[in-house]
RNA sequence: CGGGGUGUGGCGCAGUUGGCUAGCGCAUCUGGUUUGGGACCAGAGGGUCCUGUGUUCGAGUCACAGUACCCCGACCA
């Protein structure tokens, strides 16, 4: 059992790891790396998937469902794809448990063996184009643009709440096209639609832009990521977007009829966004007093907090509370009174702030004659007090800078801990420290793999909308020449 | 899988060279007073000390084995 961590300074993972715990997001399972996500961490998750979800709709993605169990033969095609989840993955043996014959509980038939192995799914690209298969024949078939909700497991060697869990939540797109173009455009479309939800919805600066070959996906001609930097310096990839090319097609043998009668591959892509982002959000916006939510996210936006000596106090400030929510939620602003009447506002206050409740109202006696009520902003902990007349409004507004406040701060935090470094035993040091330092790189995976050993810093991207520095260099590493900078950080 | 750490009421911990009926804080329950930043007083309930084996007159404490969790690595679209 881990002692209790207050402070980010005094340890970072643990601080992380008991804010998730505290805040009610989460709790740890009994089952080997794996959460329990609670009701207050799911409903930020539900608001996560409801507003990329329409998005995904938005560029004409449907959604759709494939099984959990999928035959080991199936990973018997794409052999790189195959090489990269192999190391960990659930596979399933057996279908009947018996009484245990020496009398002790229940163990496993015998009897009961598969004649081919299940594997749990570690992602569904193989089952998804055997399927795919039976789907098209015919350009007029294409595009297909599938996404899933849907769980799956990863036996990872190290787990981490909500970061890296054996068993995780997540969405995964699979898109089927007629060409290269199409495709391409795709994948490039939806890391967009990524970067715009981790920036607007999540008040997560990221910077968008190519994996390089070390770090693509297993499979993919290209891959497409949204990197963010959490507080310690560190870096996350929140989510990617991988051009596949003809690579799956080609395993699962999916075929179409072009316009001019030939037959063809399908070009391909795939996406996906997991419960990750749960921790990207805790760890790139929380401070000591617990988390903080971008009211975008924020399950409930303003709490109001009564405070009363006597029964008639209490009526009175509870029916002004009424009408302040519901003029908020006819404004769309989701809004709970804590009217429990065994706990004081000290801790009710301490309470939502660890839960990271973007604005908290506090109305009293002095408020009650002087028709005024105190609010406090959870991302600044700045207090204020402001007529009750027109609050609506005035918090509606709040609402929007808290977010855009949120926002800023995570960037300027970034921006302060980017750097363009040019000289190898500077790059040792620094990248230590939690930056994310702008190098050239003449392009080799054996040098990328060579600074890994060297720092652990791998490439998290080579940008494509922000910091992109396209001019001519010498790599930090061998001296030979490059065309542009790319980011190197260490990342989660 | 390697290194380190920790397993004692719901939670966080203390427990001396092995010794008597296993303690403390928080939480819970009852009663009362309180309520503008995690309330106070009085009382009450709640524990196979992770599991097993061993050493011993005697084990929460010592030894060995197992197991679970946490941290650091290795690993990780």
């Amino acid at each position: 059992m881990a002692k209790e961590v207050t402070s980010r300074s005094e340890n970072y993972s643990q601080w992380y790891n008991d804010l998730a715990l505290k805040a009610d997001l989460a709790e740890q399972s009994a089952v080997r790396g794996c959460m329990v996500i609670k009701p207050y961490g799911y409903a930020i998750w539900e608001k996560m998937q409801s507003v990329l979800d329409s998005e995904f709709k938005k560029t004409g993605v449907q959604n759709a469902y494939f099984p959990l169990f999928i035959p080991k033969s199936f990973f018997s095609r794409e052999a790189e794809h195959v090489a990269g989840f192999a190391k960990e993955c659930a596979v399933v043996t057996h279908h009947r448990l018996m009484n245990d014959p020496d009398g002790n509980g229940v163990v496993v038939d015998p009897e009961a063996r598969l004649e081919e192995e299940l594997i749990v799914r570690p992602t569904s690209e193989t089952i998804i184009w055997n399927t795919y298969k039976n789907w098209i024949t015919s350009w007029r078939d294409l595009p297909i643009l599938c996404n899933q909700w849907c769980n799956v497991v990863r036996w990872e060697m190290r787990t981490r709440l909500f970061l890296r869990t054996a068993e995780f939540l997540w969405q995964e797109g699979h898109t089927a096209h007629a060409t290269a173009e199409e495709a391409e455009a795709k994948a490039n479309e939806m890391v967009k639609v990524y970067a715009d939800f981790a920036r607007n919805v999540m008040a997560l600066p990221v910077i968008v832009g190519h994996k390089s070959p070390n770090e693509r996906f297993a499979g993919a001609i290209d891959t497409l990521t949204i990197e963010a930097m959490m507080q310690d310096g560190k870096a996350l990839q929140a989510g990617t977007s991988h051009f596949l090319g003809q690579n799956f097609a080609k395993s699962f043998d999916v075929t179409f009829t072009n316009k001019e009668g030939k037959q063809e591959y399908v070009w391909a892509t795939s996406w996906g966004v997991s419960t990750r982002l749960m921790g990207a959000l805790i760890m790139a916006h929380g401070d000591d007093n617990g988390l903080v939510l971008p009211p975008k996210l924020a399950p409930i936006q303003v709490v109001m907090v009564p405070i009363f000596k006597t029964d008639d106090e209490h009526d009175a400030i509870i029916a002004k509370f009424g009408a302040i929510k519901a003029a908020l939620e006819a404004k769309g602003v989701s809004v709970k009174i804590d009217d429990r009447d065994t706990l004081r506002p000290g801790f009710k206050f301490a309470e939502w702030e660890l839960k990271g409740v973007p604005v908290r109202l506090a109305m009293g006696g002095r408020d009650l004659a002087a028709g005024t009520v105190e609010v406090a902003r959870r991302d600044t902990l700045e207090k204020s007090t402001e007529n009750t007349e027109g609050i609506d409004a005035y918090i509606v507004e709040l609402l929007e800078k808290i977010q855009q406040n949120i926002y800023d701060k995570a960037l300027a935090h970034r921006e302060a801990n980017v750097e363009k470094c040019d000289n190898w035993e500077e790059f040792k040091e620094k990248i230590q420290t939690g930056k994310f330092l702008l190098c050239h790189w003449d392009g080799t995976t054996e040098t990328e793999q060579a600074i890994k050993d060297a720092t652990k810093a791998t490439i998290r991207c080579i940008p494509v909308d922000s910091y992109v520095c396209e001019e001519e260099g010498k790599c930090i590493f061998t001296g030979k020449p490059s065309h542009r900078r790319v980011v190197f950080a260490i990342s989660y």
